[in-house]
RNA sequence: GGCGCGGUAGCUCAAUUGGUUAGAGCCCCGGACUGUCGAUCCGGAGGUUGCGGGUUCGAGUCCCGUCCGCGUCGCCA
């Protein structure tokens, strides 16, 4: 090693030790007679003194001069600091090292920004140049946090019996789910691999492989628009069991969220974590992703609605939609007409709602709006009854399909909570929210389409609403919800080639198709398959989460932007004709 | 694809109703200074206001188009 310690090791007691540090010039302050300079590595910052008597003239020179962000390597002696000007800010602020020799190991340009600055540059300048993003110790603890976890993780299965199986890249394509990324053949002409979505039919194999407990740390890709806790390329923390029910993954991952919090954040975490099901999660949030750590619950007031003579209310109950509303506490004054504008505005804009009614409750506990006088007096109190109203609460209702009150009032929900600030920072709320239903509606298609994947169990009980109902039918399925947001996702898998059959039906899918596309799952199952099943973790938000940020870039080293591009290497990028013509490819004209 | 916010010096931002030569702090360059740690002091350099068009006597400011970044809806089995 070129260096004898870090720049976050020296201590009191090395007073009196030579070392050798090698680092960045972090900043330095340049007195004529003798320069101070903080040195920077990613174990933290150590001043070090270049003046008299250890160095000569020239040296404190060229030390003035050095620029900033270029690695340097000092030799020196370990020294006390004078008293009264240590550094309480560093680790390391109570010594120095008064350098006797310094050179430059490579000298640095100067910079777009510096690790150090306080304001943060623009996020494309960061992206552009992430090799300085990283220098900065906020990118540096987290990717330090995401190694811990990913750790945390690893060691947990181990631990528990697992074997880590690596699966295929280049895949096939299955029409079923996400926009796949696809990487054209040479060798087989007009063919394409596709990047995998998901590890999940490799690990269905590997069950059947009689592998047992399976995982791995995969990558995966979904060529979708991107979100803030969202990335074209992602992590999953993937896994497989077999000879299992749902209550069996869901206590192997309680055990695993109480370790990750323990070891990680240092935090208690009760269990097993409170679960509901995807039916109370819409009822009461409007979301399968409920954010627990705050209230605002949605409350049904539809009966009411249809005996008021308020059109927009009882039109809605009659054609047999809902109005539905939250209680925001102690509300009333803190937003004002324009502000409930905006928020009209924010329902109909992202939502699709028609409106916003809401109701200030009065010191005399009666409910004022600028609608309120098409409402009959006992009516308004049976509403605030409902509402659990008290004087200065805000009562904010929509009175639309069921979808619709849903996805607006659980909007309002996440942002009132935000400006309100009804939750602490660095809570960590976790759950589960299970029994989805197996399929859902494509309003385009017209047809049903799997929720999780298609080859999802339904719930014992309701086997004979496979026939009877589809819609009705519940699955063995489990999503793991931490502050609002979907952190892991799993099932207990067909293990009957029949049912998978029947299954496929009920998407459309027929024999031929399903034959070609998973043949090979079919085959499988029909040559002894455990019953088995798992669940894949979001890791990126895991760490986004674990570490309290807001955005999933903040805990990738090399992101892509929202139209998932690399601002630094600058993929996707175009590509010889050379290149072209050995994949039997040829581009069409981007404008048309 | 829709909606919204943003793009002005290397960086972070400012610039009244459209009005003179587009400013400040940091950074950078030169100089002074041995105790700073956001060093200080003196001096200096630095601009196609993202790009293209239009309106106007006059555009950073208004209009149209376009590119890029961010948020969000759709989308994400």
């Amino acid at each position: 090693m070129l260096r004898t310690h870090t720049c976050g090791a020296l201590r009191k007691s090395d007073v009196g030790s030579p070392v050798t540090l090698c680092g960045w010039v972090d900043s330095k302050r340049d007195h004529g007679g003798a320069v101070f300079i903080d040195l920077r590595d990613r174990y933290g910052l150590t001043q070090v003194v270049i003046g008299p008597p250890e160095a000569n003239e020239s040296l404190i020179k060229q030390a003035g001069h050095v620029p900033n962000e270029s690695v340097i390597l000092i030799r020196g002696v370990v020294a006390d600091r004078l008293e009264g000007k240590t550094n309480a800010k560093l680790e390391t602020g109570e010594i120095e090292v008064r350098s006797e020799h310094f050179e430059i190991l490579s000298a640095s340009e100067t910079p777009p920004f510096t690790p150090g600055q306080s304001d943060l540059p623009g996020e494309d300048l960061r992206l552009k140049y992430r090799f300085l993003d990283l220098r900065r110790k906020e990118m540096q603890q987290a990717l330090i946090r995401r190694s811990e976890i990913i750790k945390c993780m690893r060691d947990y299965f181990a631990e528990h019996d697992f074997i880590d199986v690596e699966t295929p890249i280049l895949g096939r394509s299955t029409p079923e789910g996400a926009r796949d990324y696809l990487v054209p053949s040479r060798v087989h002409p007009s063919n394409f691999y596709a990047l995998p979505q998901s590890p999940q039919l490799y690990k269905q194999i590997l069950m059947v492989a009689g592998f047992d407990r399976y995982v791995q740390v995969a990558k995966c890709f979904r060529d979708e628009d991107l979100r803030a806790d969202r990335q074209p390329e992602f992590t999953q923390l993937d896994l497989e069991m077999s000879f299992v029910d749902s209550e069996d993954i869901i206590g192997l991952i309680d055990g695993l969220v109480a370790k990750t919090a323990k070891q990680v954040l240092g935090k208690d975490i009760s269990l097993p974590l409170p679960r509901m099901t995807y039916e109370e999660a819409m009822r009461r949030f409007g979301s399968d992703a409920p954010d627990l750590r705050f209230g605002l619950e949605i409350v049904d007031v539809t009966s009411v609605a249809a005996k008021t003579d308020f059109r927009v209310f009882r039109g809605t109950a009659d054609a047999g939609n809902f109005v539905r509303g939250i209680n925001v506490k102690d509300a009333a004054l803190k937003f004002s007409r324009r502000q409930i504008d905006e928020l009209t505005a924010f329902v109909q804009q992202d939502f699709g709602a028609k409106g916003l009614a809401w109701f200030r409750v009065e010191d005399d506990g009666t409910l004022w709006s600028p609608i309120a006088k098409n409402f009959e007096p006992e009516h308004l109190a049976e509403i605030k009854e409902l509402m659990g109203g008290e004087p200065g609460d805000l009562l904010m209702f929509l009175a639309d399909t069921w979808e619709v009150t849903c996805k607006g009032l659980s909007g309002l929900r996440k942002r009132l909570a935000v400006e309100l600030k009804l939750y602490e920072e660095g809570e960590l709320n976790c759950s589960w929210v299970t029994e989805f239903p197996m399929f859902e509606k494509d309003e385009e298609a017209g047809r049903y389409v799997a929720m999780h994947h298609p080859f999802t169990a339904p719930l014992e009980e309701d086997l004979p609403l496979l026939k009877e109902s589809p819609e009705k039918c519940r699955a063995q399925a489990y999503d793991l919800v931490i502050n609002g947001s979907e952190a892991g996702g799993g099932t207990i898998r067909i293990h009957d080639s029949k049912v998978q059959s029947q299954v496929f039906e009920l998407l459309g899918m027929d024999e031929e198709t399903a034959r070609d596309r998973f043949g090979f799952l079919l085959d499988a199952l029909r040559f002894g398959a455990p019953p088995h099943g798992g669940i894949a973790l979001g890791v990126d938000r895991w760490v986004m989460l674990f570490a309290g940020l807001e955005n999933i870039r903040e805990v990738i080293a090399f992101p892509k932007t929202q139209k998932a591009a690399d601002m630094m290497t600058g993929a996707p990028g175009e590509v010889d004709a050379d290149q072209l013509n050995e994949l039997h490819l040829r581009t069409v004209s981007a404008k048309t």
